[in-house]
DNA sequence: TTCACTAGTTCCGAAAAAAAGAACTATTGA
DNA sequence: TCAATAGTTCTTTTTTTCGGAACTAGTGAA
């Protein structure tokens, strides 16, 4: 099992963030992970595993979030903890962040 | 040739927007139509062709655009007329565009 | 009119990306 | 050492995207 790779702050790019949060599944495990105020909290595959997603594409959503730079993740025990990264995006990109979650939860009220 | 499409503003989503806008190209010409500070500028296919993208792609791109309520496009005489729809996109989801322009810009310009 | 030209769309096959089942790995705790 | 749990990797299938070729629509001549 090869290492997580996690991006550093200058090969995270705009696209790829976008990207990583264009798909519904991804978007609403990291409004989790990032929490209120973008707050470090974590969450294992577990935690969203109600909606019936293969481990194997939930697996692939992870790795998508954390190669675009978003969260990170860390093996604890036989568990994962996972963190979003969002001091560093958001001194990269200040507002950005911010702005997607914000526009997210809005809408996630809506249903 | 069937008639363009553009979503009401309710069927419009931040998972949308957000793939619409997580391709290279797209964003780039979207940054081109909402000109500065959201201002509603036009342009034709021509004006993104120094790239040498296929009409065809570029196209599917415009299609993508439009379909995500990203920009409202019309026949002008022979060529296409693209218009941000930024007011009522920021009226839905306040400051997302601008957040999203914003670190495009800034990214592109450390280049 | 008819013809050529330009701008863009649509169709369709090829290439790339995403989804999901099955097998595998790592860690913990009997 | 063995079973259980959490997650990854492999492989096949399905979906998306790319791009060439053919098509359409509007314009401006001859």
């Amino acid at each position: 099992m090869r290492p997580l790779l996690h991006p550093s702050m200058d090969e995270v790019t705009v696209e790829g963030l976008l990207h990583a949060l264009s798909d519904p599944v991804r978007v609403a495990i990291y409004a989790e992970i990032a929490g209120n105020g973008c707050g470090q909290s974590c969450t294992s595959l577990a935690a969203v595993r109600e909606q019936a997603i293969p481990k194997s594409t939930l697996s692939q959503h992870f790795k998508i979030l954390r190669e675009s730079g978003l969260i990170r993740g860390e093996r604890k025990g036989v568990e994962m903890q996972n963190t979003a990264r969002c001091a560093e995006i958001d001194a990269k990109f200040p507002g950005l962040l911010a702005a997607v979650l914000g526009a997210y939860r809005s809408q996630a009220k809506k249903r």
